[in-house]
DNA sequence: AAAATGTATTGACATAGATCAAAAATTTTA
DNA sequence: TAAAATTTTTGATCTATGTCAATACATTTT
């Protein structure tokens, strides 16, 4: 960190207009204790289809997206690509990780994270108590959501996969207009290809292709453009998702 | 806890001889802080087939698996059924949670379990830091873990599926014969059925029992009564797992 | 704006694994 | 130990999804 310039301004330029900060594990530390946050932690700037997580390398840091989104994934020797998650605003990532990373991380479009050293975050959780239990609920639910995806590669078809997926997107900051859970049209953004929905689901991007053009002669979505999507029936790609017949 | 006892005859009975004592998280306490450990925790015994986890129910306890093997599942409305995992000896259960369970775990054969309340873990954290870093083990390797099955059920052949489950099976306490890496035979016991191997994997029955013949077959197993395979060549089967030609 | 490049869709066909149906093996019960 | 019940294996066939190939559509470059 160059000097000249305070923590508190760090704070200021980092944290104040972060659009992560309620979602991530930060919001389990007050305002007034941001200072020590920053101290422990710095930002980096990925450029779109850049890495910043490599499987095997040696497992140092946990990060937090601040802003854009990321793909995560594993290969196996041949080529054959796993995706086992996209990461959004205020996702905790790392964790899967003994002494090296698990998996792959790359940003979808230009992206920024704060990086902590795992030192780090051993002096912030004795310091704030409250973040060890922050850290906990996030692997839980990591874990939680991975195991719905084990159902979803283990036993849904592709209609099923790819409405589970619509379903996953439609969250509140990868919503370009449209209400919650309201029966009106949700229009999502989605940066990635279709080859990375189809790693990501388990198919090929012919089927993700397909899926899609059921859907619309069905009545539940439109399509402009490849990456703009909008939902015309939440509820029934709900229904689809979960196999509700 | 019945009177008359001391909490020191609890510890005697239950850890003193406990396989699972140098496996699970009780390894991050020492002998002597043992009946801290021993006040926390009650227990239970759970006869073959019955559950003592179910998805959906409040979640208040973890588990420590202290004796036989359980298996761990969740189900869609119309009862297709993902195996998200087998527990063993010393295995943590819980973690994927948040208010509720989000898998039910039900006994393979007789077991014994090691049950904590979640306030009893809190307390015994702030008791033992030594514990916290123990449990984030734990949920880094279960997510380490899961991550490798989103690989096996999303782009693996049944081929390369069965064997990854045979030689994740070939773990210590699930031998019955043979050493560690070595190239000679390695007998497991598998307590399991072929529908929930099937189950664990994403195929069907016949495809599971298909394959168990070409690896027969192709020398690499021998089958005894269904639930006793012999590795002929681990080696092998690893790079059959691994999609290496 | 046109050309070039990359990405997505559509079509024809192939196949791994599913489904349905016996038969065989194993385990349980009597 | 024999009979019954259950589980596993084997066989025949089907189908959802994969593969290969050709357009069509977007996006970027010139």
């Amino acid at each position: 960190m160059e000097t000249g310039r305070t923590l508190m301004d760090v704070v200021k330029e980092r944290c104040e207009h972060c659009s992560g900060r309620s979602l991530s594990i930060c919001n389990a530390i007050d305002d007034e204790d941001l200072p020590a946050l920053v101290a422990e932690s710095s930002r980096i700037s990925v450029p779109s289809g850049r890495s910043f997580i490599e499987e095997g390398a040696p497992a140092h840091d946990f990060y937090v997206l601040t802003s854009g989104r990321a793909k995560l994934f594993n290969l196996m020797p041949d080529g054959r690509r796993q995706i086992v998650g996209f990461a959004e605003l205020g996702d905790f990532l790392g964790l899967a990780a003994s002494e090296t990373y698990a998996f792959t991380a790359e940003a979808l479009g230009d992206a920024t994270l704060c990086r902590f050293p795992h030192s780090s975050i051993d002096r912030l959780i004795e310091r704030f108590p409250r973040l060890r239990c922050r850290l906990q609920e996030e692997a839980s639910s990591e874990l939680v959501s991975l195991q719905a995806r084990l159902m979803l590669l283990g036993r849904k078809t592709a209609k099923e996969r790819l409405a589970s997926f619509l379903v996953e997107q439609a969250r509140p900051c990868c919503r370009v207009g449209g209400e919650a859970g309201a029966e009106r049209p949700l229009t999502l953004s989605l940066p990635m290809s279709r080859t990375d929905i189809a790693d990501y689901l388990g198919l090929t991007i012919e089927t993700v292709s397909r899926t899609f053009g059921h859907f619309k002669k069905e009545g539940l979505i439109t399509v402009k453009g490849a990456s703009s999507v909008t939902l015309l029936s939440f509820k029934e790609l709900s229904n689809i998702a979960n196999g509700v017949r």
